[in-house]
DNA sequence: CAAAAAATACGCCTTTATGCGTATTGCACT
DNA sequence: AGTGCAATACGCATAAAGGCGTATTTTTTG
């Protein structure tokens, strides 16, 4: 049988192109995808037959990715969840390790490295045989500064699915425009989006947003 | 006695601001400071006494932080290096660990986690900011494709001192008008070197430029 | 159903950013 | 001495971004 995978993933859009990717391969079936983290809990508790592997949008409105990671691994802990996500943002890898993620990935990565990323985790997860990759782990698992992710909760007003949405394209490059023409929407309505996205996280440029994301 | 400790950066304000939080903290010993890989190189050659640690700016003009760690360790092999850099590019990353280098710590730091990272490296571990960490094991996990530092490379002129000072400063949310009271310049000369910039990385937006650094 | 939240959209105005041409000065290398 | 590059600086133009108010429709939720 092949490889059974569960998307996760609060962009339909983004779910169903992976999903296609995926099985283009001819390697995997994909046993489900969720738009929430909820939703996923829900299908795991109806069924069965678990996934293997599931892949975990880390940005998702309501019950976000890492926390959902968390709720999984406590109850079906032989079930692997590689996170997906467009920033490498340090709280968030640092919990998304806690909380029982097993890989990390970036949503632009490209097929083979996904699958090469799946049989790795299969096979026992961390393929850490240079030193270095141990140091990581212990140094992530050890003890990184938690206060973080405190802060990180706490400022910030919750984003909503259409602005997380339009977040993921602005850091990938996208102006207004590009962004209007992408969600079929009027660049008025995208650039309301940016402006109430700026006002929840405290930030009022585009390269202020990313570093929110990226440099913590 | 204490460890003594050796800075390379071209910029001289940061490795000043560096030098002083470290002493501060009477631990350590500034061996010496070098603003570009040949002076480190020649700085090695004149003196007996070297430093047990040196901490080695990536973005240089002319030899690169890279390519002086790779020659200052074919020649005294004992020498720690940690690179400071402001961006997780992979292709550093790569270069950096197979030039020798043995941490990989952002510029912006806190003074703890560098201290904790000076002894780390003396004990032969290899300490990471926990971003670059999850690249490191995306490319072991992944399999890293070695034909992105050629990319790099060969389609980037090279940016000069002045270029990379400015870019350093783009991507920490400086807009013009800060970058220019930053370094004493006219605004019509920072938007200048921005243009310079773009022409050579071949982008035309700030989103861009921090996105060519930084998702490789 | 009613209230609240989210998504949609415009207009107006100010500030920044971007692109291009031009020009001067100083320094390094030949 | 001359060439080339880096750094400095302006002006002019268009494009994009950012801030604020307002308003309608749709969706979610109690």
């Amino acid at each position: 049988m092949k490889l059974q995978i569960g998307i996760v993933d609060d962009n339909d859009h983004i779910s169903q192109q992976i999903a296609e990717n995926l099985l283009l391969t001819d390697e995997v079936d994909i046993a489900f995808m969720a738009s929430s983290g909820r939703e996923a809990l829900q299908w795991l508790n109806k069924h069965k037959n678990h996934p293997q592997l599931i892949l975990m949008d880390i940005e998702m409105p309501g019950m976000n990715g890492i926390e959902t990671t968390f709720r999984i691994k406590s109850e079906y802990e032989d079930v692997k969840i590689i996170m997906l996500t467009v920033f490498d943002n340090e709280a968030n890898i640092f919990n998304a390790i806690k909380a029982g993620a097993s890989g990390y990935l970036l949503k632009d990565e490209k097929l083979p490295v996904m699958l090469a990323a799946f049989t790795e985790v299969l096979e026992g997860g961390a393929p850490m045989s240079p030193a270095i990759a141990m140091k990581t782990m212990q140094m992530l698992i050890g003890g990184y500064k938690t206060d973080k992710q405190l802060l990180y909760n706490e400022n910030q007003e919750e984003l909503s699915r259409r602005e997380l949405e339009i977040l993921e394209l602005m850091a990938t490059g996208n102006n207004s425009a590009a962004i209007a023409g992408k969600l079929f929407i009027s660049p008025s309505t995208v650039k309301k989006h940016i402006e109430n996205i700026y006002r929840k996280l405290h930030v009022n440029s585009r390269v202020e947003l990313l570093l929110w994301y990226q440099q913590s």
